[in-house]
DNA sequence: AACATTAGGGTTATAGTATAACATTTTAGC
DNA sequence: GCTAAAATGTTATACTATAACCCTAATGTT
């Protein structure tokens, strides 16, 4: 029977960014890396939904926010700062970005994108990445990294009619 | 024992080209959708190596080909018949463009693509779509396309230590 | 053949995404 | 405080993609 996850329900959505931040918080100091007030206001933005963001929107919303106004190449510093620590994927078919959930533990980017209200909802399936390996074994290919995006509807717009 | 796949062997590559087009043709006559010389000229340029090309690049080696300039819309539009078609599929994580082996059987876009040699090989597992839509029917998702970029080393630059 | 209709392509301008290069400020370690 | 390294600011530019408008070529009808 299918589930709405997190991501797909109504929810007390302030829960998921204040543990967002404070878990990218907890991981940052354990590793030694600089969660500075640039990069925690982005992650901050980049949790106001579930919807992955463009650069290009977060330096309007940090604009907005804090009449701060950044330089695209500003945005995209914190950007990879974030990536490289985990604490948001990279939507290549959207140019976007989006927090990760599950930032303690590494795994590659496979998400599910509602093309009806835009919500992305990671797929934390193993499973996923064992039978991507293995079939790329067969090839004699060796993975180091890869990114599933999958579109369609999610489970609210899908009974909602979405088309 | 893994495998090599044409894409990763040595092998005569005209066969694939000429062959490429040939079923191209066949496709959209089929079809009846027009092949015209332009996107015949754009199939055969993405066709004329297995590592996926650029717009721009594609237009560069337009211009080369036959002192024929044509400017970005004109390029993008084969490009999307090309797409439509199943001839291509993109390469969101490089924005570039690579030929389809298999256009006579709707598939969605799984690759490898190797970081060292840029040779991208399609994934003809139909077990890995089904994984996919399985999974994604676990939180309720309805799947109508999806997109699965794997990289890493292909056999030969692995054996050659590509790093 | 003349005509209407549609699709393909040419052209110009511009939007959207991302990075290079260099200057300045902030931080951490000594 | 001093120094070195990291982070951010700033300007300019590269790269990717599309909008809008026009013209020509192909197709179908009378
Ligand atoms: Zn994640
Ligand atoms: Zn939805
Ligand atoms: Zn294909
Ligand atoms: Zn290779």
């Amino acid at each position: 029977m299918p589930q709405k996850p997190v991501a797909f329900h109504r929810h007390n959505h302030s829960h998921c960014v204040s543990s967002a931040l404070a878990e990218a918080q907890e991981l940052c100091t354990e590793r030694g890396a600089r969660l500075t007030p640039l990069r925690r206001q982005v992650l901050e933005l980049v949790w106001r939904s579930h919807r992955p963001l463009g650069a290009y929107a977060l330096m309007d919303l940090l604009a907005e926010e804090s009449t701060r106004r950044v330089a695209p190449p500003t945005v995209y510093r914190a950007l990879d700062f974030l990536l490289e620590q985990g604490l948001i994927h990279r939507i290549n078919g959207l140019n976007a970005f989006v927090g990760c959930p599950t930032p303690n533990e590494r795994h590659q980017s496979h998400f599910l994108l509602c093309r009806s209200c835009g919500v992305a909802k990671e797929m934390e399936s193993n499973d996923l990445s064992t039978v991507i390996r293995k079939t790329a074994e067969v090839d004699g290919f060796l993975v180091e990294s890869d990114s599933l995006e999958v579109n369609g509807l999610c489970p609210s717009c899908r009974s909602s009619d979405g088309a």
